[in-house]
RNA sequence: GCCCUCGUAGUUCAAUGGACAGAAUAGAACCCUUCUAAGGUUUAGAUGUUGGUUCGAUUCCAACCGAGGGCACCA
């Protein structure tokens, strides 16, 4: 509806219109949307602004999509939308509405996201890289997107030898997260065994010791089985598990490559760097003195691992904002010896989760752990629930779709690029501005259909009620919503609109009674919450949440 | 030291340079003989400081204060 009204004004004012928009005015007495005619006009035209807008207003105001159309403040035009055509949207509701096709022309998108490492803990930071991971994927997806879902997994590299280190040295019935932590520990404290764990990198890469070979095999195979548990109860399925190992040797071939073109330089000891410094960046070693690619070069075999493995035509990596500097550089180094791939590839990053009282760091083991957050919603949510009467399969769903649904909710509320902090009592809220708020409006109106289905009452927009009310108007916005998401990576948009339609929905079922044999606007009624659930549900799929029939 | 983010009600978050800065939560007062009260209605409360650009700044620029992250062999 606006790029509908922008077009309308633009062919009144002429085509070479600077930037201007279409806006939702936050008081609704100032019409469904406006636009400021200043923007219009760009800033040297001298000419008084009210009366261009009146001039405007008169060419346009014969439009049947507005009821009136008013000039209003130093320059604002404010369009009230005929009612009529709220209800055509109305109508149109269905489970593609609000689809846009954004992606004619590139529709090929691989999205890595979520990233844990094995041999150490899946933790909160994680859940969160999903949440948004998989929302932005399903995004892409709805418009039009062929989305491939990638997830990429250290299973080289130092943290391995620290967690391994930590199960021969520390207890061999350590668990794998907890001997991480303590051969991390030992790395950063003793210098002595700093330089075995070293040794002991080799030894992994080189499969030389049949003890290590066991022990890395049975820890790698344990966590994956683990995350795959945690991505069944997130709804997550990756097209592509993509490991370290694999892209590591690619990786330092294109290093090498890149060292012989004068992009990459020799540093001391032997590593080979680049320097960023010339791109006012920092430098950054590629391949490290012991001859091993770091993450780095890793990086760059990744590009054109996922490439070999679907010919995209973006590439889109979701990481925490910890690392934006460093994926400047290692872009900015892509850019010169893979140039066609790091023109596709961008970088998409959130904040961190993090604790009241300072850094997670798995380091450390200072963790909450994915799992452990899950269980405890689960737990409150189980609580909740205990008194009324669901059958065994009822109540798992809603304990899982509840729980699920408030933790990605309490992420995808917020810009995707701020950080979290965690505080389990007040993150996780089942009330307000949160993922079962939306949950519940969405199973009252299911409610309601279910009983007009009963008292044999039709959906029909045929006796419409005198007045539009919001709900209708909301409604309309929905395709708006995911294209503001869509353009901007941020899935909140989408939070922000759901949760301003559950608000809205949840007043008129306070003011209206739906169903009602006696009155002749409840078909009408009917029909409307119909188009609302549908609405919530798409929405709320959009930002992987489920919905759910009883509550 | 250098670079990058960010400072908005008590708290957690919104606000494409525009019309009185929105929610939620905590506080106060109401609403279940009506489709699920995980709900609804009413009420009080905020832009770190100092300048600048602009008809207009939470938004852009500068400085300062404060928080977080990053800066050659972790990922």
């Amino acid at each position: 509806m606006k790029l509908k009204i922008k077009k309308i004004i633009e062919a009144v004012v002429g085509k070479d219109v600077p930037n201007f928009s279409v806006e939702i005015p936050g008081d609704k007495n100032n019409g469904d949307y406006s636009t400021n005619v200043a923007l219009i006009l760009g800033k040297q035209s001298g000419k008084n602004p009210r009366e261009i807008a009146e001039s405007i207003k008169e060419k346009i105001e014969k439009n049947s999509l507005f009821e009136k159309i008013e000039v209003a403040g130093p320059g604002f035009i404010n369009f009230f939308v005929a009612d009529k055509v709220f209800i055509d949207i109305l109508k149109s509701v269905d489970k593609n509405y609000g689809r846009a096709e954004s992606f004619k022309k590139s529709r090929r998108i691989i999205i890595d996201y979520t990233d844990p490492n094995p041999f150490k803990e899946f933790h909160i930071g994680h859940l969160m890289s999903n949440a948004i991971g998989e929302s932005l994927s399903r995004i892409f997806e709805f418009q039009g997107g062929e989305v491939k879902r990638a997830c990429y997994q250290g299973d080289v590299g130092m943290h391995v030898a620290k967690a391994i280190w930590g199960k021969i040295n520390g207890a061999e019935n350590l668990e794998w997260g907890t001997a991480y932590a303590y051969g991390a520990k030992m790395f950063e404290e003793n210098e002595e065994k700093k330089k075995e764990i070293i040794e002991l990198n080799k030894k992994i890469f080189e499969k030389s010791d049949a003890k290590i070979n066991r022990l890395y095999d049975e820890g790698k195979k344990l966590s994956l089985k683990h995350f795959s548990e945690i991505y069944n109860k997130l709804d997550t399925k990756f097209d592509y598990f993509i490991f370290e190992s694999q892209v590591m040797e690619i990786g330092k071939k294109i290093v090498e490559a890149g060292l012989k073109n004068g992009v990459f330089e020799n540093g001391e000891n032997g590593a080979i760097i680049f320097k960023g410094e010339e791109f006012g960046l920092h430098t950054r070693v590629f391949i490290n003195s012991e001859g091993l690619p770091t993450y780095e070069a890793k990086d760059l075999g990744l590009a054109e691992v996922k490439y070999k493995k679907y010919k995209y035509d973006k590439s889109i990596v979701v990481t925490a904002n910890e690392q934006n500097d460093y994926f400047k550089v290692m872009l900015c180094a892509m850019d010169k010896v893979l140039p066609k791939l790091a023109e596709k590839t961008m970088h998409v990053s959130h904040g961190m989760l993090r604790l009241p009282e300072g850094k997670m760091s798995s380091r450390t083991g200072k963790v909450i752990t994915g799992e452990a957050l899950i269980e405890k919603v689960e737990e409150l949510v189980k609580e909740k629930i205990k008194d009324r009467n669901l059958s065994e399969n009822e109540s798992k769903e809603i304990i899982e779709g509840v729980a699920i649904g408030a933790i990605r909710y309490s992420v995808l509320k917020q810009s995707a690029g701020s950080d979290i902090i965690y505080d389990f009592d007040k993150s996780i809220s089942f009330e307000g501005d949160s993922g079962p708020y939306l949950q519940y409006a969405y199973t009252r109106a299911q409610s309601v259909l279910r009983k007009a289905k009963e008292e044999g009452i039709k959906l029909s927009f045929r006796k419409v009620t005198d007045k539009i009310t919001q709900l209708e108007k909301i409604i309309s916005r929905f395709p708006e919503a995911i294209l503001r998401a869509e353009q901007n990576y941020e899935p909140h948009f989408i939070s922000l609109y759901l949760a301003e339609l559950a608000g809205i929905f949840n007043t008129y079922y306070a003011e209206n009674k739906i169903v009602d044999k006696a009155d002749e606007f409840s078909p009408y009624r009917v029909a409307l919450a119909n188009a609302f659930s549908l609405v919530m549900k798409n929405g709320l799929w959009l930002l992987g949440i489920k919905t759910l029939e009883k509550m």
